[in-house]
DNA sequence: CAAAACGAAAATGTGCACATTATTCCGCCA
DNA sequence: TGGCGGAATAATGTGCACATTTTCGTTTTG
C-alpha cells in the first residue's frame, strides 16, 4: 500500500523559519515601497510564482500579515491590499498622541545621561541627513525617532506597540505617496522635542510632541492618492525572497 | 496516473471559519479559566484529539494565538504557555497606564449625554453584581469596564489595541491565580473613577485611574504561583471547539 | 553506579492532491 | 445590443502523507 505512494524528491529544508520571513518581508517591502495599491489582490499562486517559494510559504505570511493589520482577507476571496480610510489614519494617529506624550513626559522626568546623549546623536544625524540630502536615511531615521523615545522608556511591550503602530501610520504614507514622504515629518520638529526633553520641561515637550502628530496627520490627510493598477510582476520587481537588501 | 491515487472521501466543510475561531476560543478559554499553567506544552496530536478536530485546524489556532502573544513557540520545539514575568506584567499595566489616563482625561474634556448614561449604567451593574455576590459576572464587567472607557472615545484603534492589552495582562491573573481573581479590582474603584468623569475633573480622574492600575499591578506582584503540572485532557473538560458557550 | 550513546516513538514541519468556492468568459435570449 | 445564465477556469481551503527533528526509554561502557 505504501508501495505505490510516489516517492518525495529529495528535499532540503535548511532554512525553512528563514524562507518565512523572507516571504514576509518581501511583501512588506513591497508595500512599504508602495508597490501594491490599496485594492490589490494578492493572489497566492502569483506570489508563488514571482518570490520562487511554494504556496504554502505565502499562504503562511499572508495569513500573518492579515493578523498584523496590514492586509485584509476575505474568506474565499483572497487577501487584499487595505484601503486605509483618512479616519483610520487619524485614530492611530490618536493613539499615538497618546502614547508619546506620555513618553516624552516621562523622559522629562527620569532620564539619564546615556539617554540624552542617544538622543543627541539622533538629533545630529538627522542633521547630517538633511545637509546631504539624503532622503532615505531621513526617511528611516524619522521614524526611528520615534522609536528610540519609546525604547529609552525601557519598556519592551511600549516599545513594541509603538513599533506596529508606526508601521501602522506610515503604511498609509507608503501606499498613497511613497515619492512625497521624505520630505515629511520635520527634522526640525524632532530637534525641538529633544531640546525640551533634555530641559527637562515636561510640558513644552509634550505640547511639542502633540503639535508635531498633529502636523503629520494634517499633512497626510491633506494629499488624496491618484489611483492607478499596478501588476503584481512589477510590484515585485527586484524584490527577492532570497535575499534580503 | 491519477487513477491510483485513492479517492478522497466526500468531506463536509460547512463550517470551516467557525470552527478555526472555535478551536482559537477553545484554547484561549482553556488559558483564561487557569487550566493550563505557565510551561506547559501545547501538543498539537493531543490538542486534535481532544477537541475533535483535524491537527491543521489545531496548527492554525496556535500559529495566531502565538503571534497575538498569548503563546510561545519555539522552532521544530512546540508551542508553550508562557511564563510571564512580574517585570513583563508591570510593564503592560505601564503602557495601560499611560493610555488609559490619557482616555479618562479626554472623557473628561468631551464626553456626552449617552457616554454618561453607559457609564452609570455599567457602575450600576457592577453595584449589582457585588451586592447578589456574583463573581463571575463581576469578573467580566471588571474588565469591560476599561474597554468601555475605550470605546467611548470613539476611536476603534483604541479599543482594539486596548481589548489586546487587557487579556494580555489578565491573563498572568488567569494563569497564577484564577480562584483569588475576582474579589480584586474594586469596583469602588471604578465608580469614583466615572464620578470624576462625570465632574469632568480631569486631573482627579486621572490620579484615580493611575491609582487603580497600580493597585491592580501590585495586587498582582505579591501574589506568588504554586507549580504544580496539569495533564492536557483535564486542562481541556468540559471545554468543546463544537458548541462554544 | 552514573553518564554517555544508541534507537524507537512521537511531535513538528511541509509539499501536495484534492474539494470547494469564486471569477471569467461565452453563448443565448429578450 | 445589452443583460443573463451556465460552463470552463482559476483561486482558495483543507486533509494527508510523508521528511525532519526532538524526546524519551533502554542499553552499554568507563
Amino acid at each position: 500500500m505504501a508501495a505505490l505512494r510516489k516517492k518525495v524528491q529529495p528535499r532540503r529544508l535548511k532554512g525553512n523559519v528563514a524562507i518565512d520571513k523572507a516571504v514576509y518581508d518581501a511583501i512588506r517591502r513591497a508595500m512599504l515601497m508602495g508597490r501594491l495599491l490599496p485594492g490589490t489582490k494578492l493572489r497566492e499562486p502569483a506570489l508563488a510564482r514571482v518570490l520562487k517559494v511554494s504556496r504554502e510559504r505565502v499562504r503562511k505570511a499572508l495569513h500573518r500579515l492579515v493578523h498584523e493589520g496590514w492586509l485584509e482577507a476575505v474568506p474565499n476571496r483572497g487577501t487584499f491590499v487595505p484601503a486605509l480610510t483618512i479616519e483610520e489614519v487619524r485614530e492611530i494617529y490618536d493613539v499615538r498622541t497618546m502614547l508619546e506624550t506620555a513618553i516624552v513626559q516621562r523622559l522629562c522626568a527620569e532620564h539619564g545621561a546615556p539617554a540624552a546623549q542617544r538622543l543627541k546623536a539622533h538629533v545630529s544625524e538627522e542633521r547630517q541627513a538633511v545637509r546631504t540630502d539624503d532622503r532615505g536615511r531621513l526617511f528611516g531615521l524619522s521614524g526611528e525617532f520615534h522609536i528610540l523615545l519609546a525604547e529609552l522608556c525601557g519598556n519592551e511591550q511600549l516599545s513594541r506597540l509603538l513599533r506596529g503602530l508606526l508601521t501602522r501610520s506610515t503604511m498609509h504614507f507608503s501606499l498613497s505617496a511613497p515619492e512625497r514622504f521624505h520630505n515629511c515629518a520635520g527634522p526640525h520638529d524632532h530637534a525641538d522635542i529633544v531640546k525640551a526633553i533634555l530641559a527637562r520641561d515636561a510640558k513644552k515637550a509634550a505640547k511639542l510632541m502633540l503639535d508635531h502628530l498633529l502636523g503629520l496627520v494634517e499633512w497626510q490627510s491633506a494629499w488624496r492618492p491618484p489611483p492607478d493598477p499596478v501588476a503584481l510582476e512589477d510590484a515585485f520587481r527586484g524584490i527577492s525572497a532570497k535575499r534580503q537588501a
